[in-house]
DNA sequence: TTGTACGCGTTATCAT
DNA sequence: ATGATAACGCGTACAA
């Protein structure tokens, strides 16, 4: 019962070791013959190598890891999907990790680093706000893709990033709802005391709201609930309908996520009320689930494929040498749908 | 650069490497002093051991293995969370694994047994239907969870299962439209050639239909397009657009999936058709936009937590040695709401 | 082309 | 309580 080992296939093949690791790693130095032989050996008798093994001595594994924070966000899942298919075209194979919000995805990398020998990494999503000590010890090049805010911008030449501009693209959809008319637009923004892209995106809220000529008025931001889960149709389904049980004036809802938008959305027709005709909304990703409900939900849809097409380049290019670090920002696309234009 | 190992550590204490390692393990048979030494000595130097060599050498570890087939799947994400919860609280950790629809995730199931000494694994999704060989080959106990068919009930003592019946749930579903008095379902189901959830539902379908006097029509059968992601709420949408265009008298369409019925039932309601009023949309799953969409989608909602839960302690059972393996079937809910009911 | 022997970093065993 | 040393299973330089 304990389980076949590279010996016994040689044993039983009357070979070296060596040579079934050969047979196994396709290395050019075999006979034909005998390598047939032992591939049957193998199959018959069930062998599997270790990875751990395998691990532990080779110099280098031709791997990328991918290091997604939360793993119920729909964009970060297609963006995974994005990027391992980058990866595989260029004979890499990706181990992808899921970090929970309360680990450390650097302490994480840390380890998988020495684990696998990874040639490389990306960090999805994430406020991304660590210790400059620990990020230095991380020597294989890293992308930042799509994350939150920024670490010390005093170190930006050791690390690459690929995201859009939260503050910028906020404004954008601030703007196109002011300019549709709307002098009470309410924000609903992440949980009050959010550092991430909640944070960002509220400041490009303020911003748009100020060059309208629009005052500020706390009373139109509403907070995630840190008691239902983040970014859920749940969460914003119920601050929304706490928001209008209190009846504040506002024409328009800007939501910091398509989830959240679209439990606003919800909210608000069962109120009796109509969208766009009474509330208009706007969500922030461009997921599916924003195309498909009706209303549609008009949003900022992030260029995902060039995004993972990017990031995938830029890390390439610092393994193979030819590049050094870049920081790209992408401008996202403001998708005008229902949910702002009429039916 | 050349990261430090245990050895260096050894040596800058002035210990032996058993010592460092009995440091880092809670081993009992250490002076405090020179453990708090150590600690020190590893926090400063930044020293973490290597995953791969521990799983080498040890003997076992408090692992579980979910693998989880497709990721775009939110139930399934939100079984693992809970089994996760589960896993956690019996102080054994969790590898979740991410298995794409072409490989074979028993084979994944075999390699990762020896990579990291799993005591146990537990199968997310997928048809499963395996050579009994390759299966009997997976020597720590495995448990499936909300798969589609099952394998070769032949060896049923050699795993265990939680599911719900495809069959019986979406007899249910059916009949509950039939007894609303709907003459013509139609059912939206997966690809033509699918063994799995789209058969099974299929059969239900077909069963409620016969018992409640109502003939089979292969036209009302509207299967998922193979060019479009899988259950992705595009293909629903596409799907039933085409169908809608036929012209086929229709007052009820069963989706297999949720996200099929939201994509449905956009292009309904694009169509200039009322839901429920022209046509009567049904989903399966209960994931989370079921219950926002608007309509809302009646659906069939597994019981995530009891599965999870039972999964669990079925898995724990056999590996502390106090039970043999079950094959539990979980009865659905099916929640009536506004897509079936009006408004 | 093939086999032997060593080392990867760690934990377990056995002395001390 | 601590240290030396043998495994764990594999890849690879080097010898044959």
């Amino acid at each position: 019962m304990g389980s076949v080992n590279i010996k016994d296939i040689a044993r039983m093949c009357g070979v070296g070791v060596s040579t079934v690791s050969r047979a196994l790693n396709d290395h050019p130095d075999i006979n034909q013959a005998t390598k047939e032989k032992i591939m049957r050996c193998i199959e018959e008798n069930n062998y599997i190598p270790n990875n751990s093994a395998r691990n532990l001595k080779r110099q280098e594994a031709k791997v990328i890891a991918i290091l997604v924070k939360g793993l119920s966000n729909m964009f970060l899942i297609s963006m995974t999907k994005l990027l391992e298919a980058e990866i595989n075209k260029r004979g890499y194979s990706v181990a992808l990790e899921r970090i929970k919000f309360e680990e450390d995805e650097v302490d994480i990398a840390l380890e998988l680093v020495k684990e696998k020998r990874l040639k490389g990494i990306i960090f999805l999503g994430g406020d991304f706000e660590h210790r400059v000590d620990k990020l230095k010890e991380l020597d294989v090049p890293f992308v930042l893709s799509t994350a939150g805010s920024k670490p010390d911008p005093i170190n930006k030449e050791n690390y690459s990033s690929v995201s859009v501009d939260d503050i910028h693209e906020a404004y954008r959809m601030t703007d196109y709802l002011c300019k549709k008319g709307h002098k009470r637009v309410a924000m609903l923004s992440a949980k009050s005391d959010d550092k991430s892209v909640g944070y960002w995106r509220l400041e490009g809220y303020k911003q748009a709201l100020k060059d309208n000529g629009i005052k500020f008025d706390k009373d139109l931001v509403i907070y995630m609930r840190p008691d239902i889960e983040d970014y859920s149709m749940k969460n914003g389904y119920v601050v929304t309908k706490e928001f209008l049980e209190k009846g504040v004036d506002c024409s328009a809802i800007f939501a910091i996520s398509d989830t959240l938008a679209i439990g606003c959305t919800r909210a608000i027709l069962e109120s009796g009320r109509s969208v766009p005709g009474d509330i208009a909304v706007a969500g922030f990703d461009g997921v599916e689930a924003s195309e498909f409900y009706y209303p549609s939900i008009t949003t900022i849809s992030q260029p995902a494929e060039e995004m993972a097409t990017a990031t995938a380049k830029i890390l390439f290019d610092i393994i193979k040498g030819k590049g050094g670090h870049q920081h790209l920002i992408f401008e996202a696309e403001l998708i005008e749908r229902e949910s702002t234009n009429g039916k």
